[in-house]
Formats: structure tokens, C-alpha cells, sequence
DNA sequence: CAGTGGTCTAGACCACATC
DNA sequence: ATGTGGTCTAGACCACTGT
């Protein structure tokens, strides 16, 4: 074989014909005999390219079915909204994140789970708990037109929250940074991280995420006006649904010529 | 083979193995043939196992070397700055995104190409322009401490930066943002979008990327006062050295419950 | 040189989708 | 029943790394 692999070169055949269009509208390939006698290769050889493809997100195989060029529609992620007041005209009886979507004619669900458990190492850190601390733990998983949209994992100190609504396994229609301002802890700065990675298998799962799919991990940690860490939730976001939007204004421009 | 194959079986083994640290501080996997033994399958299916694990960011395999645990480091990268004035300690002979560099205490250095091109769709959908408009970019490849950091290109419109700075291939000290301010074209307003995707080919080779490492795509569209958009930056970061930092303030936080 | 991963082949059996 | 992709095997040759 030439200094350029034979998997390679079929790949890159392939990624032109996907960008060029040559499979829609149908978005199938040729069958994995088709493409070996068109390419005069083995069936390892045509499937080694393939796989390159999945794994960079623009292909999926279906078992019994074929290959696919994946779709991708992207919902917009507004990290901002933590600071924003709640719109006036949304129904008060639905919790922030469905209120949104409704206001935007979409359709939104989410399932919620309440665990009391000792953090993982980072968000222990984040959190300025030794490693052995206990927190609340409101794992929810958000659904947008029915369509699985990203992991929300909010934790809380224990000794923080305790009693509260908080601990309860409902929507908090007032929000849980009421609740905590309530409770005397008012949330008043914020660090955003945003991590890019392959997701773990856990993630996978819960998102059903196929390879090829990373993620963006939207670690969102709020502090009082002391500095006191109050809340870190973590959000899983799949690459191939959203887009993350920031807007802002005024100032000086200069991030570098 | 029961419902669950055997090269997912391994390359769970593996992942776990890898995340207990099993094979630091060398950071070495055993040989194939090794592997080959032990679990008792042929070496396809090992191989199989091994290219989740690539595909997952974890290893990369080393022609002639063997297979090794992937480091990660992160950087912070902070779009923020693009409204933060220049820090009056720096070095006044350097651009800002070097500068910024050194006075972390690190070694900073770029490419810049300068070149006029009918731009890309969705740049030129943001720059609301036709799609057989003209405009300059600015290309460059950032370093920091010798290793490949990140993918800046910046289109500005051609007919409201020509004859400036802007289309000349050296640094702008006072930043592009200076220049198009003396030019009349004040950038105030911005928004920043984030992309989460594998690369493209032409990424994967400007920055080196293995298997498995997705990307952050930081889009940056800023506009005048009156909304008129004056410069679009496409900022290509590869997750496995990146975290985008925001940090917020004051406010009524809600992100939903 | 021997050992390592990178590529490729030919052939086999299975589960699944479709008709 | 047929065709599809998913998995697995055994064996081969190559380029590269280390000694």
C-alpha cells in the first residue's frame, strides 16, 4: 500500500461525495458489497473507512439497514438565562427550563432524581467540600420535542440545603436559587466551564449517543457574595443538538489583533 | 458472543484498568500479542477494543511503540477578553494574545496569513453578506509552550477594512479592533457561539489531532452599534486542551429550578 | 535484528430488517 | 428467504522503533 492507506483514500472519496450531497435525499450509502466491488477492496478495508466516517459524527450504520449521513439540528444553550429573570408571561406553574421551551412553542420534559451521595472529586473541589462530604444531588435528564436534549446534574452541600425543597424529588417552580437565597445563601457570581470530550459510557447511555458524538460538559459553579460555593451543576450537552450562545455588549474590543 | 461482544467486553476491562491507574506511571498498555493471550481473542478483536478507546480519547497507539494513556492538560481560554481592555503591565511591542501569554508566565508565539476570499456560508451568512462577497482573513495558528493551541481565522468585510492594517500579515499591536474603531466601524455588540464537533480533515492536520479528539468551535460575530456586523473570528479549540472560561456577576440567578 | 503497531485479505457465523 | 450490517478468526506483509 502506498504511503497514503487504501481505507483512507475510500474515506476521503466518501467524505466528498457526503459534503457534495450525492446520497441525499435518501441519506444511504451503497451497501458494504456495492462499495467493495466499486472500490476493489476487501469488506475490512471498506468498513475500516467507514467506521473513520462514524467516528467523525457524519455517518451511523444500522444494523440490517445500511449506512446513514447523519442529521444534525441545532438547539440553542443559553448559559446566560442563570442571571436573567424569569419572563413575566410564562405559566407559573412550570419550572424555568419547560416555561422556556413552551415560550418557544417547543415542547420539553424532564424526569428528576434525588440522591444524597458524596460528590465526585471535581465537583468536591468545586464545591470546597473535603472528599468525604455529602451533597444533594438533583439529576435530571431533559427531553425537548421529544428528542433526549442534555444531562442537568445539580449538587448542593448537604448541611446547606437540608430540608428544603431542595430534597424533594419535584420541579421547583420558584427555582432553586430562590430556595437558596431563601435559606440565606444568595447566588451572586457564577464561573461557567465549558469542557469538549468523547463522553463517558454512563453519558452514552443516558443520551444514547452513538460514536462520534462528543460533548460539550457545561460545569456551572455559583458562589454568594462572600465567595461561598452554593451549587455546581453539570450539564452534558451532545455536540450534534446544540450550540452554545452568548450575547454581549459594550466595552472595548481586543482579544488579540 | 452473547448479546454483548466480546472487543466492548475488553475495552471495558481496559477503560477501567486505565482510569485506576493500572498502567502508570509508564502510561503503557501490554503489546497486542500480549493482550492477545490474556483475553484469549484473536487480534482483530483486540484491536477492535483498543480503537474504542482511541476513538474515546483515551490511547493512542505509537507505530512501532506500543499503545499509551493519553495526558491531558488544560489551558483556559477565556473569550471574555474581547472586552477587557489591555492590561496596562504588558509588554506594549507584543499583539494582545502573546502578551496576555507572557504574563502568565508562559511562551507564546503565531502564524499569521493574510489572504482575500469569498468566505465560507456560514461566515458570510454572519457577516451578512452575498455569497460572492469579498472579504480579508486573517489566519493563524497560536502556540503556547511549543505545543498547538488553537486555530484563530478573522474575516472582516473587504470594503470596510481595505488599505488598512488589517490586510497586511504582522502583528496589530493595538489590536484589529483599534483599527476598526479609527475606521469608523466600532465593534460593541458580540456573540459568541460554541460548536461541539469532531474535526474536519484540514483541522485535524493544522493542529495535529489524533483520533478521538473533538473540537470547541468559538464563533465570534461582532457588530457595530447599529448592528452592523464588521468581523466574524473562527476560533478552532481542541478539546483535550482547552476549558472556555466565563466568569459572571450579580443578578437574580434561575436556570430552572 | 526482533518486536511493535498499521494495513489488508478471505472467509465465516450471527442478529436484525425487509418483503 | 434474502440482504444488511456486526462480529470474529487466522494469516499475511509492511513500516517503524528499539537494541
Amino acid at each position: 500500500m502506498g504511503a497514503y492507506p487504501k481505507h483512507r483514500i475510500i474515506a476521503d472519496e466518501l467524505r466528498n461525495q457526503i459534503n457534495a450531497g450525492d446520497f441525499s435525499p435518501a441519506n444511504k450509502l451503497p451497501s458494504e458489497a456495492d462499495l467493495c466491488k466499486f472500490h476493489r477492496a476487501s469488506r475490512t478495508t471498506i468498513r475500516d473507512a467507514l467506521k473513520i466516517l462514524a467516528n467523525e459524527g457524519l455517518l451511523t450504520g444500522e444494523s440490517g439497514r445500511g449506512w446513514f449521513v447523519r442529521q444534525r439540528r441545532y438547539l440553542i444553550y443559553r448559559p446566560q438565562t442563570v442571571f436573567r429573570p424569569r419572563a413575566p408571561g410564562l405559566d407559573p406553574k412550570l419550572c424555568r427550563f419547560v416555561a422556556d421551551r413552551v415560550a418557544e412553542g417547543r415542547q420539553a420534559s424532564q424526569t428528576i432524581e434525588v440522591a444524597i451521595v458524596t460528590p465526585p472529586a471535581d465537583v468536591a473541589e468545586r464545591l470546597e467540600l473535603p472528599p468525604d462530604a455529602v451533597t444533594v444531588v438533583r439529576r435530571r435528564v431533559r427531553t425537548v420535542d421529544g428528542e433526549l436534549y442534555y444531562i442537568n446534574d445539580s449538587y448542593f452541600p448537604w448541611d446547606l440545603v437540608q430540608g428544603s425543597a431542595i430534597t424533594l424529588p419535584n420541579d421547583i417552580v420558584r427555582g432553586a436559587n430562590a430556595v437558596l437565597t431563601s435559606l440565606g445563601y444568595e447566588q451572586t457570581k457564577v464561573r461557567d466551564e465549558v469542557f469538549i470530550r468523547m463522553p463517558n459510557p454512563d453519558e452514552a447511555h443516558r443520551l444514547r449517543l452513538g460514536p462520534g458524538t462528543p460533548v460539550g460538559v457545561h460545569v456551572l459553579t455559583g458562589t454568594t457574595v462572600t465567595g461561598k460555593p452554593v451549587r455546581v451543576a453539570v450539564n452534558v450537552l451532545p455536540g450534534d443538538r446544540h450550540v452554545i450562545v452568548w450575547d454581549r455588549e459594550r466595552g472595548v474590543a481586543g482579544d488579540g489583533s
